[in-house]
DNA sequence: GTAATTGCTGAACCTCACTTTAGGTCAAGG
DNA sequence: CCTTGACCTAAAGTGAGGTTCAGCAATTAC
């Protein structure tokens, strides 16, 4: 009832087009803090707005939660990325996507140079032993994850 | 001991590269047929070679497990590609890098567009909404999943 | 001939990104 | 006052792509 008693979850998840269910899995992962109101239900700042966004643009780009997570954690005092956080940040993505685009290039050429050969051959097909593996590390889905940017 | 006797799970797994543990998942999946010796342990043929290497391939190039088996069931015979097979099926395999490529061209361009910008409007912002969403059915990573080629 | 390797099975576990379900609580309208 | 809808929690399910484990059996090396 008062003027600034914040964005329900339903409210946020119309605004964003999550799920409720996502935007509580966020918060278990820890992408995003809302405080309780009196009944112990969440209330979010307006801010959790941008959050979300920068979370939903991210994954566009191929990161993982904990990634992203990562990123937001070394904004000073937990802060949501401002204009200036975004030049940096972006300009990270820029360098992964780019990376990303390049290995698939790369991967494209060597089956061009492979189509009419089909030799699967262990020892000197092209397409083994590729210099960049599309995600090496970790395990799930391993190909085509963008590394961290300036880690 | 006999010439011909087969691969063991063991060699197989380090002429390919592969765990041991995932060939038998991919033979549980119906990508490979190994038969078994007298005391029950799995003979891999010379073609299984060729067979996994295909898979790995694949892989590489986005494709979930359960199409690449498709792609191989297609095959008369069961049969591992040959090099009539694998100039068709590498067809299609560029078909579904390009379309990668593309997608990702044009996230990075609007990438570029917005560096400066910062906004992460949900409104205005060209990073959302793309016509392009990189995977949109299933569950699981939703990234950059390649289409199946010829489907 | 025996010890060390390698192989076998089935079930459980893992990550990632969520959704679904079951069983309740809170807030607002009539 | 009572119902409806939005919200709460914890746990389990999904699906891709495997790994790990326990408890045995088979092979191989010496």
């Amino acid at each position: 009832m008062a003027v600034n008693d914040g964005l329900s979850i339903g409210a946020l998840a119309d605004r964003t087009g999550l799920a409720v269910s996502a935007i509580r899995y966020y918060e278990a992962q820890g992408l995003i803090r809302p405080w309780r109101n009196a009944g112990g239900q969440r209330r979010f700042e307006r801010a959790d707005l941008r959050r979300l966004s920068f979370v939903m643009i991210a994954q566009q780009f191929g990161f993982t939660l904990p990634q992203i997570k990562a990123e937001l954690d070394r904004l000073p005092g937990g802060r949501t990325p401002n204009k200036a956080d975004w030049a940096q940040i972006s300009a990270g993505f820029k360098t992964a996507l780019d990376q990303r685009i390049d290995t698939l290039t790369r991967l494209r050429d060597r089956l061009d140079s492979c189509i009419g050969c089909g030799c699967l051959s262990l020892d000197s097909c092209a397409l083994y032993n590729p210099a960049d593996k599309a995600g090496d590390r970790g395990q799930g889905p391993r190909f085509l994850m963008g590394d961290t940017p300036e880690d």
